[in-house]
RNA sequence: GUGUCCAUAGCUCAGCUGGAUAGAGCAACGGCCUUCUAAGCCGUGGGUCGGGGGUUCGAAUCCCUUUGGGCACACCA
């Protein structure tokens, strides 16, 4: 259906017009000054210019036109050239009912859905999340999410770390460590163990100390690159051990992901195109695209309006070895193959906005993209310490995920032991939801591209522009109905009739407000703005509920119009949180 | 050096396809619970939107310039 706005646009541009003036001066925005008006045009003022006229007289003109509009209430053309309007309450009724029982709340989509894929640009294998994968965790679920409200068919690709140096470092790490595993034995030709030889505690000290080594040895590190080479050109015993690496990691990321309640549906890396980079060597090669600079091989990707340098985007180290561009581009043409998106999202650290602006126009380039598809690099901000500075453990070390969200959720679950008599059971399960939202929400309602301050005390004081606030304003909702229902009503089936209460109608206002915001948090990849437009409801939501006593209402009719607008309110308040990832318990 | 992003209240941030008195939250202060959850609501104080110039009837918003920061700049990912 269509938005409230373009309703009265359409009214206010039929006045334009038939007071002799370019209907697209008739545009109307929500207004600025809720003192003076619901909504506003000021079409008027950037057409006196052109008509030569006073942009009040104008404005007057097309106030006169608007006096016996179906939709709207009041008309005021005021200096120096403002149409201030406010819509009829019987309209605004008409329209949240319809918003009611329309699938999805009316809200205006593509019909034809299309395939996109979200890549998290993953975490490496063996190394333990930290709050900057928070980040592409959270805001990609709740990019997927959004895609896929908007009838797309949507993947998301973990795609992990997998094949690099790294790998080869920690194989050879543990063959100093453990040389009597059969895996270093070169003559053995029986079948590996299905135990693992290490847990993930030991893999994430494996492969720093590795790390650390390979920068001040250099003997090491040549080792570790031999050990790469060698699991690259499949050595048996490398193979198997790399499965039981990938594996303890797998397992224990999806321990910490469940936990943020984050999935993938593909779980590809690095390795998964492994053998297809020769083929897309090969092919680079032929076309003349390709060719050997200082010994590497690589795609020229300068453009002649490019007003900064631009390296070639590099396909091969010189000493032939792929790296990060190879697999990147190697994915895309597997996707190109396999599943032939139209758009693909990068949900990634912004610092690497040059590299992947090398990639995109190499893989335009040498076709490994198709023309159709749109290549979107959704740069993320630091998350950073109140210091300002990349966030640290109070030693400073590196933060794990699981360390933060724990924290959390000991905060939340005491806070709620404090105020509440509940059961351990239910109190467990709060809390988790509380904490989760207050994580998701404190990281979602920045702006992605932004830096931003993880401030724990912040997000777990429950006050203000936070998680838990949306959710104790659903719970609040949520308890009215319950107890409405318990006087023996129904909820379902009532229709909004329109009543003079100020804080019903800018609730109401507020709820048509949904469509604007979802469709813009859509067409710019923006969760953030949900979370403005949520924090705006419950805000009027809170006020309402303050001025109005529900239950007691002695109206029936009125009562019960606002019992279905305080369900529309609930309704939307939990499609929108579930676009950002979570969801809202029934008390707290 | 080149490019890029940023600079708004004491702090953290909105607002940026130009509009009327620049908004929230936190912190400070003052009110509101015998009535639907006070994790709430209402109110007060707090700003030359980094500086300068320009475009415009109108600029936090667009353009130029300047200062101060962050980040990136082929064999890491």
């Amino acid at each position: 259906m269509k938005k409230l706005i373009e309703l009265i646009t359409c009214e206010v541009e039929a006045a334009f017009e038939a007071a002799g003036y370019d209907k697209s001066l008739g545009r109307v925005t929500v207004s600025n000054r809720p003192d003076l008006c619901e909504f506003q045009c000021n079409g008027a003022m950037a057409g006196a210019k052109q008509y030569k006229v006073k942009p009040i007289d104008i404005a007057n003109a097309v106030a006169e036109n608007l006096t016996d509009s179906q939709v709207l209430s009041e008309v005021n053309a005021v200096m120096p050239g403002f149409l201030n309007l406010k819509i009829k309450n019987e309209f605004l009724a008409d329209y949240l009912n319809k918003m009611s029982s329309t699938d999805k709340f009316g809200q205006e989509m593509p019909e034809q859905g299309q395939k996109v894929i979200v890549d998290y640009g993953g975490p490496n294998v063996a190394k333990p999340l930290h709050v900057g994968h928070l980040r592409s965790a959270v805001i990609g679920e709740s990019v997927k999410r959004i895609e896929k409200f908007f009838n797309n068919d949507v993947i998301g690709d973990i795609h992990m770390g997998d094949w690099g140096l790294q790998m080869g470092l920690i194989i050879y790490e543990l063959s100093l460590r453990k040389p009597e595993l059969p895996y270093f034995d070169d003559n053995f030709e029986g079948e590996y163990p299905k135990e693992a030889p290490f847990t993930i505690s030991e893999l994430e000290e494996i492969y720093p100390t590795a790390s650390k080594k390979s920068k001040e040895d250099e003997v090491f590190k040549a080792a570790a690159m031999e050990a790469t080479k060698k699991l690259q050109n499949g050595v048996r015993g490398y193979r198997a051990l790399w499965n039981h690496i990938l594996n303890v990691s797998v397992t224990d990321l999806k321990k910490n992901y469940n936990r943020l309640h984050v999935n993938f549906e593909q779980w590809n890396g690095e390795s998964t195109v492994h053998n297809l980079i020769p083929g897309m060597v090969d092919m680079m090669k032929a076309t003349g695209l390709a060719y050997l600079s200082d010994g590497a091989l690589v795609v020229d990707v300068k453009e002649e309006s490019d007003t900064k340098e631009m390296p070639p985007c590099m396909i091969l180290k010189s000493d032939g070895a792929s790296l990060y561009n190879t697999t990147d581009l190697a994915t895309l043409m597997m996707r190109r193959d396999e599943e032939d998106p139209k758009h693909i999202i990068y949900v990634v650290d912004k610092r690497q906005g040059l590299y992947f602006e090398q990639v995109f126009r190499c893989a335009r380039k040498t076709g490994v993209v198709k023309d159709d598809c749109e290549l979107t690099f959704l740069g993320f901000g630091t998350v950073n310490g109140k210091d300002g500075k990349p966030y640290k453990t109070r030693d400073g070390g590196v933060m794990r995920l699981e360390s933060l969200l724990e924290e959390i959720y000991q905060g939340m679950l005491s806070k709620i032991r404090e105020n509440t008599s509940l059961s351990d059971e239910e109190a467990c399960d709060i809390a988790e939801k509380v904490a989760l939202a207050a994580v998701k929400y404190g990281d979602l309602s920045n702006q992605a591209s932004k830096d931003y301050i993880f401030d724990m005390e912040k997000f777990s004081s429950f006050e203000g522009d936070t998680g838990p606030y949306i959710l104790y304003t659903i719970v609040r909702i949520k308890s009215i109905l319950k107890k409405y229902e318990e006087q023996g009503n129904s909820v379902s089936d009532i229709d909004i009739t329109s009543c003079e209460e100020p804080s019903w109608k800018a609730l109401g206002l507020n709820l048509t407000g949904m469509h604007a915001a979802l469709e813009s948090a859509f067409s710019e990849i923006a969760p953030h703005k949900i979370c403005a437009y949520i924090y705006d409801l419950a805000n009027a939501f809170n006020r309402f509920y303050h001025e109005n006593k529900i239950l007691i209402e002695e109206d029936e009719n009125k009562k019960r119009s606002w019992i279905a607008t305080l369900k529309l309110t609930r309704d939307i308040l939990e499609q929108c949180i579930e676009l950002l990832g979570f969801e809202a318990p029934e008390r707290m």
